[in-house]
DNA sequence: TAATATTGTTATGCATTATAACATAAATTA
DNA sequence: TAATTTATGTTATAATGCATAACAATATTA
């Protein structure tokens, strides 16, 4: 079992991201299974109970992602009853998505479930290192092109 | 246009490991765009590389992709004549991938491609800042569960 | 030898992401 | 005001990414 090579990858910060990014991915995945939520669907009923009455394009900005694929996320959360769409009267070409008793109930439960589980899987690493990588991150995030 | 609030999802390391990587992310696949390389292919051809002779088993290893996913990857590649599967006498239901000439320099093209973007990318950043980020996202991938 | 495991493959399905095209409505401009 | 342009949400469609089941060929183990 001869160990691979992978330096060449390894000078590259987004590899490293990639990587990490996974281990945390699968674990957020397994946290959502039992509250029947995925990444997307989280995200968004997070936002729409922080942010009520925003609607889809905004929320599909913030998101990063694109409108229409933003729609069957609502429609999800929707058909659960976890959101509503409610007709803007000052513009009635949109929705203001906001959360149901039920929605707000299952983000708290789900916040303490995902807080908890990204705690413990990190548990090894000192917050001060995590804080300090955090603003790496968010010099990153802002490098983006046609941005700064 | 009221500024969305993200407060609750920025207290998630993950949140920010997706958001920086995205950006990476973007900027990697335009620079590949011009190679006819997609992340998965080029990350591939880069390890065959570097490791001449490794079988399809071990590289999906370290990709952290199934087996029958990189069958097509490893397809394209071999059409494309950067590599070549050939059988292994000792083991003959498994094939030693190894890189032709036109793969070597296409690796070469596209190193050069790849640092030089990223390295644009993230030149505001100092150095040591982005080895300490780095540190820590080591120290994140070998949280894998079931790893420790 | 018989049972089990591994390698590569095919087929399949689901999730993610992107684009084009459209109806409705709002905003802009001529 | 009328005509044009823009914005919102939607449908349809396609490419990609990722996971599982099942299989043939081969290797390993009991």
């Amino acid at each position: 079992m001869t160990k691979i090579n992978d330096e060449t990858l390894r000078t590259f910060v987004g590899y490293h991201l990639k990587r990490s990014f996974n281990v945390i991915q699968s674990d957020l995945i397994e946290t959502l299974r039992p509250f029947d939520l995925r990444m997307l669907t989280y995200s968004a009923l997070v936002l729409i109970v922080d942010n009520p009455g925003l609607n889809q394009s905004r929320l599909s900005q913030i998101m990063d992602i694109e409108r229409p694929n933003l729609v069957v996320i609502i429609d999800e959360l929707e058909e659960r009853e976890l959101i509503t769409r409610e007709r803007v009267p000052t513009d009635r070409r949109s929705y203001a998505l906001h959360p149901t008793e039920a929605g707000r109930a299952l983000y708290r439960e789900t916040l303490d479930a995902v807080t908890q589980h990204e705690a413990e899987l990190l548990s090894g690493i000192a917050p001060e290192q995590l804080e300090q990588m955090i603003a790496t991150l968010k010099l990153i995030e802002s490098a983006k092109r046609g941005q700064a």
